[in-house]
DNA sequence: ACCTGAACACCGTTCAAGT
DNA sequence: ACCTGAACACCGTTCAAGT
């Protein structure tokens, strides 16, 4: 029987499995990925490694750095887009750029909203990250605690942004049965039926609420900020 | 044994336990703010209720629909008192004081900072403070689409800021046995001992993150939001 | 050094039944 | 109309034991 130690029959039960922070990561992220965060459990987990449950837990001490570790992971491929960045003369174009570089890679895993920037004492990509954008701040005419803030404000409109966008929406939209502009246009339709007297502003916008677009939504308080960014340091 | 039903004895068992849309949402509440989000379970509301946890679900359908009851009820609270607010002949300044008046609520209830403008389609209260704010924007010479955004970009720098602040702190601040002051003291720390060639930013900036204030950080953003958006409207 | 199975102490949610 | 107890199907985490 000893041949079953390295050539398994099928069936007959797996080998000791073996990981790596790597791989505990990398997977932790495809699930994510897949069905967002309710998605992440110990027990998904460890089934797609091919192991037992408390394995994971030599790797990381509990849910929490798990988590940590898995935003800071894709945090990483941010920063290599954020590095391959041409740049410019100007500071605040180029902060405008890492910003929606940053805002993109947040489209494409809404899970990460409610994550990055939660804690940098990681250490490792978040912070690379923040140095990143403050670098910019240098180049303009700032005290240490206006660079302090600008980048605090930066980040703040991405996480505020992304907060708002990373709600999962409700079923019917993510089984398709209803889409998006369906969704919003109902949404709207409820406002429309609001008394106009006790809600004038919400009648001025409806039409703009319905259809609109996360990304103009995102990009609009971006340049907000900016903007009083850019008065501030008097460029 | 027929007096039991009117007049139970002590350590006899509880009559019928009787609730109130109002009351569950109070208890609620005061789990919240107690403990924060993870000390409001079913079974905690219940047994503060003094009755059996399935009786909860007579009034909301499940949890999200309790914590989103409960935020729009203490949203009610906030949005009276900005109805209070003097008010002046500068609507930004209008604005920046709704703003405040908010973000000062969020300190007081961290937990609200994760759950508040969630999904105003509970229609009550968030949707008459997002009516209020936005009413400021109607006395600005911006058209419906800038006014649309204008609002999402207050409302995100408060987002923003507070899901940055709303993290719980590490335990050893919770109990006590080390204050903000010395736990940001040990962060700054580990920063000073970064690579200055690597981390000039960081390096820059580590003194004012050291001991900083969470008030002045938030009103910083929102006065580079609100310099833009003046600066958009002409005035 | 790294992995396992089984247990523990929780969760939210449902349901048939009571009043 | 409103409440109950008990169950179901999960969770994260621990631990003594294996290799």
């Amino acid at each position: 029987m000893a041949h079953l130690q390295n050539r398994p029959g099928p069936g007959q039960g797996r080998r000791r499995a073996s990981h790596s922070m790597e791989s505990v990561l990398t997977e932790a992220v495809a699930l994510l990925d897949e069905a967002g965060a309710p998605a992440l459990t110990f027990r998904a987990l460890a089934q797609r490694l091919g192991g037992g449950v408390a394995s994971i837990y030599w790797y990381v001490a509990n849910k929490e750095e798990l988590l940590d570790r898995a935003t800071d992971h894709v945090i990483g491929t941010v920063l290599a887009e954020i590095e391959a960045l041409p740049g410019s003369d100007d500071p605040i174009d180029d902060l405008r750029a890492m910003a929606v570089t940053l805002f993109d890679a947040i489209l494409d895993r809404p899970w990460l909203g409610a994550y990055f920037m939660r804690n940098t004492d990681v250490q490792g990509n978040s912070l690379r990250l923040y140095e990143k954008l403050g670098r910019q701040t240098l180049r303009l005419d700032l005290n240490a605690l206006q660079r302090f803030h600008a980048v605090s404000a930066v980040v703040g409109v991405v996480v505020g942004s992304a907060v708002d966008m990373g709600q999962e929406p409700p079923e019917e939209v993510l089984d398709g049965s209803v889409n998006r502009d369906e969704y919003l246009g109902r949404y709207a339709q409820t406002w429309r039926e609001l008394d106009p007297e006790a809600y004038p502003f919400v009648h001025e916008i409806v039409d703009e609420f319905d259809g609109h677009d996360d990304v103009d939504q995102f990009r609009s308080a971006l340049d907000l900020t900016l903007a009083g960014l850019r008065l501030q340091s008097g460029a």
